[in-house]
RNA sequence: GGGGGCGUAGUGUAGCGGUUAACAUGCCGGCCUGUCAAGCCGGAGAUCGCGGGUUCGAAUCCCGUCGCUCCCGCCA
């Protein structure tokens, strides 16, 4: 080794030994006869001091030394003179004495700060990935997410589950997401396809009878990219035999907080983590992945709206429509601008308009707004009073469908929460999703669309449903939301064909079809399948609010553009023609004609 | 596929019809033996992303284009 000890760990009981270092250049300071030298490694840093009087040679390659130069020195830890001890450092109550230094490589001055956190412009970021992966707050990430990982790992090891990998090369699911293709060179014309999950496949292990099964598991999805979706991504991917939705739950939210608890220094909110069904959650937050570290919960006043002189909300109520609010804590006093500003917000969602009342301790009445007129008193008081509104608040009211009502006042909650500050980033909160429909109507194509996957077993006391009213049936799937982000999302599977079949029919997949497709699948499951189901937790979205970070490039190595690109290598590229020929491929120009 | 934001020395920003294109930092040179965002002095460094247009005059206004980014659609 080039080193004795790591910069890091150095303390004031190391002092009076020699040690050699080696690491990178973070920062130096020259003064002349004294040099120091702030020496990095992935550990931290080292204050190293190099005294011309001691280490004439060591010195004057010092005073060359320049940012990120790669060295090793040797020298003695000593305890810093009294008042020169730095407490921003672990390291900082000792420094090295350096007796000898090499330069082990020198650097080109990098194209950005790496002893900085400054805000760099992306795409120079991702051109020059390895130097951004230098960065303190980057190694921070990445080490995080290792612990993570491991953490998973033995955790599951630990009881029973086996880790087992699954094919990157497998076979297209025309449902779903779009799939990345691999051309055959030895089938012309034929294509694997990337997974997008190992779905199948781990319903195939409990097949085959292994019980408890996890991998670590790249998954690709061909879709456009958000700040939380990359098109290669990492699922904890999961299932078991003989277990109930409890079973898997109560796995995972035990899981999640010990993660939280020992890897972390955040506030778990609610332990254990609340359960909403999936009307209760639309009805409260307007979302599936409500962020729960914040209040400001949407009230329906539908019944007080539809009473009153106001046309809209009448009408709105009266076509059998709903009309829901939101209290804006201290907002009373937004400008006209703003308040319009919500209203683009709020349009952008679908909804016609916005209207608010702001809620004044004047004698006035109890609210401001222009359409205050069109309520009774004691309609503005009961509105006040239902949305547990204080003096200073805004109240912001949505008439539409419910889906539109709920899309507005869940952007406007969380565009609120945002600007006043009220989603603490020391807190994260998780709640369970469950009661989930079924099915959704596909009015388009006019059938019934799963809403989770095609495997999901209806809640068995709903499955008569299947025959009379589909819509209302539920699924045995869970969600996981955190923050307002999806991180997992599960289901315990149909393992009875004659259900399964039935899931066919209503999906508009007859028999042939369904063979064509999931024929390995159907046939597997006539072999004795055992009662199982599963989850899959995104590690990328997990590890990001960790860390505490707004998007997942910061807790990936080497991740993708918005435009689905690698800078630093310049991926995707244009192949050989060879290559093509040998892949039975021909290019064709699309943005030609 | 659609909508929004950004693009100015190596980096981060200011300037938003007429400036010698400014500031900080980094870089280069000099001074300096207790700094730790070291300090002081001096210097170099920008065809203002690219192309076109409007104008007497464009970093600034308009159109197009490229790149990054956020959002909608999409993501069983």
């Amino acid at each position: 080794m080039l080193k004795t000890h790591q910069c890091g760990e150095l303390r004031l009981e190391h002092a009076g030994q020699q040690v050699t270092l080696a690491g990178w250049v973070h920062r130096w300071r020259d003064h002349a006869g004294l040099v120091f030298l702030d020496l990095r490694d992935r550990s931290g840093i080292m204050q190293l001091k190099v005294d011309q009087a001691s280490a004439p040679e060591a010195h004057a390659l010092a005073r060359d030394v320049r940012s990120e130069w790669v060295i090793q020195v040797t020298g003695t830890v000593v305890a810093r003179p009294a008042g020169m001890v730095n407490p921003d450092l672990p390291t900082g109550e000792v420094e090295l004495e350096v007796s000898t230094l090499t330069v082990l490589n020198r650097a080109k001055t990098p194209p950005f700060y790496i002893n900085k956190d400054e805000n760099v412009d992306e795409a120079l970021r991702m051109r020059y990935r390895y130097l951004d992966l230098r960065r303190p707050s980057m190694q921070r990430n990445l080490i995080l997410r290792h612990n993570v990982i491991r953490f998973i790992r033995n955790y599951l090891s630990d009881r029973g589950f086996i880790e087992i990998e699954t094919p990157i090369l497998f076979k297209t699911t025309p449902e779903g997401a779009r799939d990345y293709l691999v051309p055959s060179r030895i089938h012309p014309g034929k294509f694997f396809a990337l997974p997008q999950s190992p779905q199948q496949l781990k319903q195939l292990l409990m097949v085959a009878g292994y019980e408890r099964y996890f991998q670590i598991a790249r998954c690709f999805r061909d879709e456009d990219q958000r700040g939380d979706r990359q098109p290669e991504f990492t699922q904890l991917d999961l299932e078991m035999s003989f277990v109930e939705r409890e079973d898997v739950m109560n796995l995972i939210e035990d899981m999640m907080i010990r993660i939280v608890e020992e890897l972390t220094d955040l506030e778990l909110v609610t332990k254990p983590f609340p359960r909403l069904s999936h009307d209760e959650v639309l009805r409260r937050f307007g979302t599936d992945k409500p962020d729960l570290r914040y209040g400001m919960e949407i009230v329906d006043l539908s019944d007080i709206a539809g009473a009153s002189s106001f046309r809209v909300f009448a009408d709105a109520v009266a076509a059998g429509n709903t009309v829901r609010a939101l209290a804006a804590p201290g907002c009373a006093s937004y400008s006209r601008k703003q308040i319009d500003e919500l209203g683009v917000l709020a349009q952008a969602e679908g909804a016609k308009g916005l209207a608010w009342m702001a809620v004044e301790p004047g004698e006035e009445g109890p609210v401001r707004s222009p359409i205050a007129k069109y309520f009774s008193a004691e309609q503005l008081q009961a509105i006040v009073e239902r949305m547990g509104a204080a003096p200073g608040d805004l109240i912001l009211i949505v008439a539409d469908t419910a889906p539109v009502v709920c899309a507005a006042l869940d952007t406007l909650r969380r565009t609120l929460a945002s600007r006043l500050g009220l989603a603490d980033p020391k807190k994260i909160a998780f709640c369970w999703i469950v009661d989930f429909p079924l099915f959704e109507w596909n009015a388009e194509e006019q059938r019934w669309d799963p809403s989770h996957h095609l495997f999901t077993a209806p809640m068995w006391e709903d499955v008569p449903l299947l025959d009379t009213d589909p819509g209302k049936a539920r699924g045995q799937q869970y969600d996981l939301a955190c923050n307002g982000y999806e991180i997992a999302g599960g289901s315990i599977r149909i393992h009875d064909r004659a259900i399964q079949e039935k899931i066919f029919g209503l999906i508009g997949l007859d028999v042939e079809d369904a063979k064509q497709r999931f024929g390995h699948m159907l046939e597997a499951f006539e072999y004795g399948t055992p009662p199982h189901g599963g989850i899959a937790p995104g590690i990328d979205r997990l590890v990001m609010l960790l860390a505490g970070e707004p998007n997942i490039r910061e807790v990936i190595a080497f991740p993708k553009t918005q435009q689905a690109a690698d800078l630093m290598a310049g991926a995707p590229s244009e192949v050989d023609p060879q290559q093509l020929a040998e892949l039975h491929i021909r290019v064709v120009d699309s943005t030609g004609g």
